[in-house]
DNA sequence: ATTTAATTTAACCATTTAGTTAATTATAAA
DNA sequence: TTTATAATTAACTAAATGGTTAAATTAAAT
């Protein structure tokens, strides 16, 4: 490779364009010229850098991936106690996701179009059941602190309350006539109020009244 | 029209076809082709009947969204007190969406790709905020049976415990390596999970453990 | 029975879009 | 400065797919 600088800014510029356009339009919605189009390029280096539509969408799949199930992990996974893990891993996604809002639809939609994507990355996902965010959770069943829960279902309750409002706020905006400043605060308000109530219903005692209005 | 019978029983076909397949692939990911297979007939019926993929892609729309909403509403006005609908709500859509896996996908999808549909059917939309329903929860509020929660958080809250984790159900389902009986249970099981971990998120004193194991 | 109109189909057309190619330009090596 | 290689482009091709049409079939009306 001649010049590997100027081969990787091209390839850099095709691979941003690809993810705005896929992310947003999908695989079957998203067009090669638009891509090329969002890049500033000729659509031919669509298909010199990355051979076909399904390669490009391929990589830019991977590369989402990549970044989103280790970064997962990585808070589930570290020294901080159980409830400090539940406001990071809470913030942390209301922040991303607030900031890509097409980002969960995509993921979303695609899991559903092409399941037996996960397979593949079986891996990094069945390592969450063991993780030590896991083990806390039990422990603090096992010492009484915490009501006996399933993981599952709290996992899944964590996840659903942090993820789900984002893909709804087109819905909620419009049916709770909010401008754009009230949303951001709705979004804001989630990262102390989603914490609170995982933690309320899993705790033995009761704990303090999450709004003050 | 002179055998209105045998029309609306071929329009019939189109629909049921063009409702599995669009729901499965989407707008963009859908093929006439496919749909006419699907029923069983001649890709021209199609045109015959609906003239373009558009138009027929908006019936479907149309007929999903003009069962779904009025099924909301329905509930969230009914005689039934506060709590019985919380519960009604989440095992209605929960029953609803498990057995249409497609159904959520699409709706988030189609809204996130055309979000100016929300204009068009506005008016039932917007009458969320004044039903029965949340009356009774401010009710609640006022009496200090409830904590001073916003509406639009509370909903929000129900509605992400419900439909997110069908959303979902690949994902959780490898992830924890569950089975389809295992699953079903789960599905099964959240019915009184969500409304008591809902109820318990607003309730200004603590309610019974949930989870017996 | 015959005629008329609606329905259905196979074959075709037009458009869109992914993908290719041959020529051009920029870049690096000799 | 010349040569070779990589990068880029405009123009093109091929395939997919939405949509049309003209002929055939079925059903209804007379």
């Amino acid at each position: 490779m001649v010049n590997a600088q100027k081969h990787s800014e091209t390839a850099q510029k095709i691979l941003e364009a690809a993810h705005k356009v896929f992310v947003k339009k999908g695989m079957y919605g998203a067009r090669m010229q638009e891509i090329a189009d969002e890049a500033g390029i000729n659509k031919a280096l669509l298909h010199y850098y990355f051979r076909s539509k399904a390669l490009l969408f391929d990589a830019i799949f991977q590369k989402i991936f990549s970044q989103f199930l280790p970064g997962i992990l990585q808070i589930l996974e570290g020294e901080q106690n159980f409830e400090e893990k539940i406001k990071v891993f809470v913030g942390h996604y209301l922040d991303q996701f607030v900031n890509n809002k097409y980002l969960p639809v995509f993921i979303v939609n695609e899991i559903h179009q092409n399941p037996q994507r996960l397979y593949e990355m079986g891996q990094a996902l069945r390592g969450l059941p063991s993780s030590r965010f896991i083990t806390q959770l039990k422990e603090g069943i096992e010492a009484g602190k915490y009501l006996p829960v399933t993981p599952e279902h709290f996992m899944m309750n964590m996840i659903s309350l942090t993820i789900f409002p984002v893909l709804a706020s087109p819905v909620l905006t419009e049916i709770f006539s909010m401008d754009s400043q009230t949303t951001r605060q709705f979004f804001e308000d989630r990262k102390k109020i989603v914490p609170e109530m995982i933690l309320n219903s899993i705790s033995t005692k009761k704990i303090k009244g999450h709004e003050a209005d």
